[in-house]
DNA sequence: CGGCTTTGTCCTCGTACTGGAAAAAGTCGC
DNA sequence: GCGACTTTTTCCAGTACGAGGACAAAGCCG
């Protein structure tokens, strides 16, 4: 079960690795034209790649007028897993080297049962998954939690909405479990690297990501790498205040942004309505399955009913109205908006557009871009697959 | 007049020159425990740096057992000047090359005035500097103007504050009067370089820097690295909403945090509370100057007035509610508060200070010193030498 | 089938770096 | 003051590495 993955020996063999990750198989000398090395040298650290078996020969190259070239490529056998435990869901996915989705689990899961039922879960799952001959090993596995993390040490800190999680080794047990190297990190990062490998923030390198799930978080890239904090964390938006002396909040404050929306809150104010008749559609809900969610809202919403459209709308502007400080403050070339909630689309996204073009100052929303993650529940995987292998192919 | 002034050839040359300046002088041999290379290598590099001029031996060095080692520093003859444009004043000042402040003059000029005036006005300050013998001519310059700055360039974009300062190419300008190569940037920017240079962020990677003069900005540094985001307006902190629908700011907006403080803010609300008699204390420095100004109120609040301690202390409160949220959203190490008005002292501090704790997490917040700026009115210039220096010590 | 282009391999040369040895310059105890 | 021990510096040879040219291999095109 266990598998030494090699690594690479030194950052020109990273650097090739990573090429061939982002754009697929190429032929030695296409890889000459991206690097700056001399074809001796590139030969030389190709063969020692050959040789570690990180890459294979993969049939020769359609010719570029000459004679043609062999095609190299990550070694397709390499597998890596990207785990997303969200407060309410584990989402589970195979990638190839590429990182491409080879298969993808989602089962619901109340985080608050705490690391050892919801491991067991994740253990499941991954198993599920090996059955359907996706995987044998893995060579690395990203893991994303719903709060802060201690990055180096791969531990949760201090997460309020994940009690008995406190301290717990998630990397060392993972570790143990999948033999293999594991990362772990926030979800809201892990999302932000999805959607800067493979969706829309992709060759973008100031943004940041927010995720409106249960609660609300925003992951945080500088300079194209991800900003954790000093304490880990950095993106802590749930809690920032928008209402003085407003709604008391979980946390013990009041007034905060998760107060008034994100899936908990959206929940509770769509029950309070169809409670108070202002909803024939979502008392109507109500009544057929005991309780409501975002996604009724979501359906409501779209069926055209009036109550749920001002939720979804307060909702965005409260939402709005926080980016648009952050906006002011961290100047990023893209906001991306994601998470559960993104089931309510473009009233959502036009009501934090609203807000935030009104509020901020022109040089920096002049040309900034606010839009909807591409990835949607792949995202959180998928930058957990980007974390295991930027890891794995950079030099040991 | 123009000097080259030699660049390091490599990054080991430039690792060493940064050694130099942060840690002063020392032996080869010390040298030789920071950084990882042979005797030999390092022995060819420091050789090649004394060639260049850039360094000089400097005598014996102490005896640390055996053979007394040859101290080396660098060239005592490199000069760098910064130049710090505020809203209402002018600071200039040179430095050694340790980035020590040799000479220092600061002259009060309304940047509106445009920048062929304030040019006027920096050259004079400099040709002054220059007669009292601290510099001939200078190896580099920074300069900071207080809006956001297209760094590569050089070049002011959209300053709300300095009307026809939009597009000046100022690195151009001044590198042609002093014959030496200029960078330009934010003056929040420079200011959180310069504490973290030799100031309280010495060693952070993290932090941020709240700069109340006029108006109010925040320079961010992530990872040791200023951030300046992508059309280098981060740290645009003035601007946020503190109050909805609250008053007029003069970006446009409404309720703008410096719509409620800042040095123009105070100054107004302090001429009104001297008018309708709220403060006997303002409203008899009102009556002999004519007009009021921060530093009157941070004069009357230490003589004890009531009213001017309230407006401190409301102002502090609205600083206070808007950091909490960028320490949510950002999870710095540390909080630097600077500016002019830093009069105001632990008054102003003490209420920023409980706004953050009560409103942030304790995650955050709970190792987080929050404390006011050490270089005062050199933060500013020393940061803008260290910017230079910065520059000047990294490979050509 | 013969020129032309591209790709891959081989080989040599110059350079940069390492680590040991020894010389130079001190310190310290007796 | 002298010898043993330390530390610093220089010197030197051995080595590893990378650049770049030459050439062979492979393929396109007329």
């Amino acid at each position: 079960m266990r598998r030494m993955t090699a690594r690479p020996a030194n950052t020109h063999q990273a650097r090739l690795l990573r090429l061939l990750r982002d754009g697929g198989p190429r032929s030695r000398a296409e890889l000459g034209d991206r690097v700056d090395l001399s074809r001796s040298k590139l030969a030389v650290e190709v063969d020692r790649l050959l040789e570690t078996g990180l890459v294979v020969a993969d049939g020769l190259a359609a010719s570029r007028g000459g004679r043609r070239s062999h095609n190299i490529r990550l070694a397709p056998r390499l597998r890596f897993l990207g785990v997303d435990i969200g407060a309410t869901s584990i989402d589970v996915a195979v990638t190839n080297p590429e990182l491409e989705i080879l298969g993808h689990l989602n089962q619901p899961m109340d985080v608050r049962e705490g690391p050892v039922a919801v491991f067991d879960q994740v253990l499941a799952m991954v198993g599920k998954l090996r059955e359907t001959g996706v995987a044998e090993a893995f060579d690395g596995a990203g893991i994303g939690v719903p709060g802060p993390v201690r990055f180096p040490e791969g531990v949760p800190v201090a997460p309020p909405i994940m009690p008995g999680w406190d301290g717990f080794p998630v990397r060392e047990a993972l570790s143990q479990e999948l033999g293999c190297p594991v990362m772990v990190d926030n979800d809201v990062n892990l999302m932000a690297m999805g959607e800067m490998q493979a969706g829309v923030a992709r060759s973008v390198q100031d943004f940041f990501c927010v995720k409106i799930g249960t609660g609300i978080g925003c992951g945080i890239v500088a300079g194209g790498e991800v900003h954790r904090g000093t304490t880990g964390s950095a993106g802590d938006v749930g809690h920032i205040q928008v209402e003085p002396d407003g709604r008391q909040c979980a946390c013990g404050n009041r007034g905060c942004l998760e107060a008034y929306f994100g899936g908990a809150a959206l929940a509770r104010d769509a029950e309070e309505a169809a409670g108070e008749g202002r909803s024939a559609e979502l008392a109507r809900r109500l009544a057929a399955e005991g309780r409501l969610t975002a996604a009724d809202v979501a359906v409501a919403a779209s069926a055209g009913d009036g109550t749920s459209l001002d939720l979804i709308r307060d909702g965005g502007s409260r939402v709005g109205q926080v980016i648009a400080g952050l906006v002011s403050f961290f100047n990023p070339g893209l906001v991306v908006i994601g998470g559960g909630v993104t089931g309510l689309g473009h009233t959502l996204l036009a009501s934090i557009r609203t807000q935030v073009y009104r509020q901020s100052l022109p040089l920096a929303t002049g040309n900034l871009p606010i839009v909807l993650g591409e990835l949607g529940q792949v995202a959180g995987v998928t930058g957990a697959a980007r974390l295991t292998s930027d890891h794995l192919f950079s030099p040991a």
